[in-house]
DNA sequence: TGCCAGAGAATCTGGTCTAT
DNA sequence: ATAGACCAGATTCTCTGGCA
């Protein structure tokens, strides 16, 4: 029954099906998919409608035997994070505009996900893999990344040689929260991390701690790390009791508005007036920070920025370019009630 | 003679089937 | 058990015919 265009079991309508039914070559079909030189209107106009008419998909199994698939996977840790909408909705609109088609994975914060995740989108022969702040090593990273480009976001590895890396310069933000903590007068200022456990210095949270503690040195005044429980954990318990420590600081700057509404939540129900008793500065500007009712000063990651760059970076790699790009995007303070 | 639209055939990868 | 043929459905290279 090969040429019958469409059986009674639905059989794949392929290149050639449009092909017999536009009464064209197969190869004018592909080039009318590809938007190619060398293909008049007339032909266009028939292959479209026989396309429209047989309700044709090309096959990205197909093209990946050629060469592209014109799709990138995206990998994000998670999706509770306020912040990372932003940045995947970018990195989509980029891609999506020089036509490629992008599909998420959600790594749940493991990094034996994330692995699988990424072999997964090797195997459907993607052009390549967009990772959002990963749980894996560099070391692995650099494994897979001889198998597939990649560019990663949030995830400081400035040597690393074959992926690039595109990330808001961390250091610089947490400096600039000090800066303007200072500025406003506060002396007492304390940063609000988490147990980075045996984290390598990848992690966006130590860089942050980083950029503080350097700040803080600058400025002459005494930095004070103050560690809430892992990012698994519930913290709340430890909230409440950096709230109610005895020798609290005047100042606070918090890693991410991850930890900083719920501080800032925390301390207006306990009667601590914000930013009266308590200045907070957040970290990510993420949407909650900007709702009225909160309104947290926080450090801008420039999400639309990290998904703009970090596709354009990747699509270099696509393209062939073999030498690691780095790319640092300059952060800067959103300020609100809460200083 | 040269350009352009379009056709034919080679080619790609990785798995399955068949012959030895 | 192994080697080679074959297949999927695209892209791409090379060639041809028509026309200015």
């Amino acid at each position: 029954m090969k040429n019958q265009i469409v059986t009674a079991t639905q059989e794949r309508i392929t290149i050639r099906h449009v092909a017999q039914d536009a009464g064209v070559s197969v190869a004018a079909v592909s080039k009318v998919l590809r938007n190619a030189y060398g293909v008049s209107e007339a032909l266009r106009t028939k292959v479209e409608a026989s396309i429209e008419k047989l309700n044709y998909r090309p096959s990205v199994a197909a093209r990946g035997m050629r060469g592209r698939t014109y799709t990138v996977g995206i990998l994000v840790i998670e999706l509770s994070n306020p912040f990372l909408p932003g940045v995947i909705e970018s990195a989509n609109t980029m891609l999506s505009e020089n036509g490629y088609k992008s599909l998420i994975g959600i790594g749940r914060s493991a990094s034996p996900i994330e692995a699988s995740m990424i072999e997964s989108m090797i195997d459907n022969r993607m052009d390549g893999v967009l990772i959002i702040a990963p749980r894996i090593s560099g070391k692995v990273l650099e494994r897979y990344a001889r198998q597939i480009p990649i560019a990663v976001i949030a995830h400081h590895e400035p040597h690393a040689q074959t992926y690039d890396t595109v990330n808001s310069d961390d250091r610089k933000g947490a400096a600039l929260a000090v800066e303007v903590a200072v500025s406003q007068g506060y002396r007492d200022i304390a940063m609000l991390g988490y147990d980075l456990l045996d984290s390598p210095s990848t992690v966006v949270a130590l860089q942050r701690e980083m950029g503080y503690v350097e700040a803080m040195k600058q400025a002459g005044l005494e930095s004070r790390v103050i560690r809430l429980p892992p990012v698994a954990e519930n913290r709340e318990a430890a909230i409440r009791d950096f709230l109610a420590t005895a020798n609290r600081p005047r100042a606070v700057f918090v890693w991410s508005d991850l930890d900083a509404v719920p501080l800032i939540n925390a301390a207006r129900t306990s009667g601590i007036r914000v930013p009266e008793d308590l200045a907070i500065i957040g970290y990510d500007n993420s949407p909650m920070a900007a709702i009225p009712l909160v309104g947290l000063t926080s450090v801008d990651q420039n999400a639309v920025e990290l998904g703009r760059m970090a596709s354009e970076v990747l699509m270099g790699r696509i393209d062939g370019r073999q030498e690691a790009r780095h790319v640092l995007i300059e952060p800067h303070v959103e300020l609100r009630g809460s200083t």
